[in-house]
DNA sequence: TAGATTGTTAATCGATTAACAATC
DNA sequence: TAGATTGTTAATCGATTAACAATC
């Protein structure tokens, strides 16, 4: 198995949501440029992509899709499941809880924290929901090795750092604020006031190349 | 006023928002090597992106912070502000209503859709919600050019032709599948399934590097 | 002045794209 | 076979990093 690098790690989970789509639609093989058209890429892309996780194609057939899938699979996937702690049960952590309830049974979200006593000791979207102070312990007893943080900014380099404490080896991270974490932690942000002003800054910009009036 | 690359203009972004919390605890003004030490990047990064949007530092003082956050607003903001339409207020799009809400003045969502009866015509977190059907009317009324997609991604391509056909120039797509739009129409994707399937791939990694029984 | 930092150019790095022989 | 696609290498592209004269 080669080197894949973070953009090759998304595209491939990206090609798996699709394949999988296909496959509901009994379709059972598919070539490199419909893949790439769907996803958006090109079809070397595409090639280079799924050779790095060990398919086979043929130049008569193209890809298997549900090979593909089991490989994309054996790839991602922790074989026994993995199991995500969200600490921050506010309005945008419960949605996540939400979105990602029953969606990946091998990827779930199994606890989540908070500091409002309103919002623990219960099961929010199929999942308990304990207090901060019990993180470590469930964390650990738990084995989780995933977080999700979605607390304000001013306190999310602490969660981090108890996280990490607890066992945790990656976070992802939804508050507006760089995290610093050891080398052996890896951390994806997702920032939505940078993407939503990105959003409008290209939005501006084509609207005034539309009308170029001066 | 220089190009500008994609990655950039995010970081950008994060300046502003750490410098805005500079600015507020009295910190006048800032070396490159500090700010990169607080964005997580260099300060030879950081001198470059600066210079995108024309700043001036001095050797002695560095950079002053309130000139530069007002350097940062006038390349990234429209001036007269921008109005922001979300499509879909389930859990989701309800939650980033809550986030965005007087988060920037001149930048927040104005207009929520939803097919849905029992979620339309009624004030959501500071925020007015409409039948989709009334869509293309509000969207060209207040002249929006940003919208945020929060419906399932089998509505989602729908929904884009829709915006754009109303005059929308920017999307921000948290539907986990790719937009197909023209290339007048910028289109900005969060994709938290592959952001979490990234994050458990790595952690999987770091943990196994750490016990390296096998 | 001496010393640290800025603005800016050159060198490096990595990912994407193009190209093409091998294959069905 | 002829034709399209795959697997894989070489060329291109763009962003990051390193370097350094100019500046305070």
């Amino acid at each position: 198995m080669q080197y894949v690098s973070e953009k090759n790690l998304g595209r491939l989970s990206l090609y798996r949501r699709l394949l999988n789509r296909l496959q509901a639609e009994g379709t059972r093989s598919i070539y490199s440029h419909e893949l790439a058209r769907m996803a958006g890429g090109t079809a070397a892309q595409v090639r280079r992509d799924l050779m790095a996780v060990g398919s086979v194609g043929s130049p008569k057939r193209g890809y298997n899709v549900r090979e593909l899938i089991d490989r994309i699979g054996e790839f991602l996937d922790a074989p026994e499941g993995e199991g995500v702690a969200l600490v921050g049960a506010g309005n945008l952590g419960r949605a996540i809880m939400a979105y990602f309830s029953g969606r990946r049974p091998k990827l779930s979200i199994v606890a989540a924290f908070d500091t409002d006593p309103s919002k623990v000791n219960r099961v929010i979207h199929g999942c308990r929901s304990y207090p901060v102070e019990e993180m470590e312990e469930v964390v650990r007893r738990d084995g989780l090795r995933v977080g999700i943080i979605t607390v304000p900014a001013k306190e999310a380099q602490g969660v981090a750092d108890m996280l990490v404490a607890a066992g945790v080896r990656g976070i992802l991270n939804f508050a507006p604020t760089p995290l610093r974490v050891g080398p052996d932690v890896h951390v994806e942000d997702i920032d939505m006031t940078m993407s939503l002003e990105k959003v409008a800054f290209y939005a501006r910009k084509h609207a005034l190349e539309r009308e170029p009036a001066k």
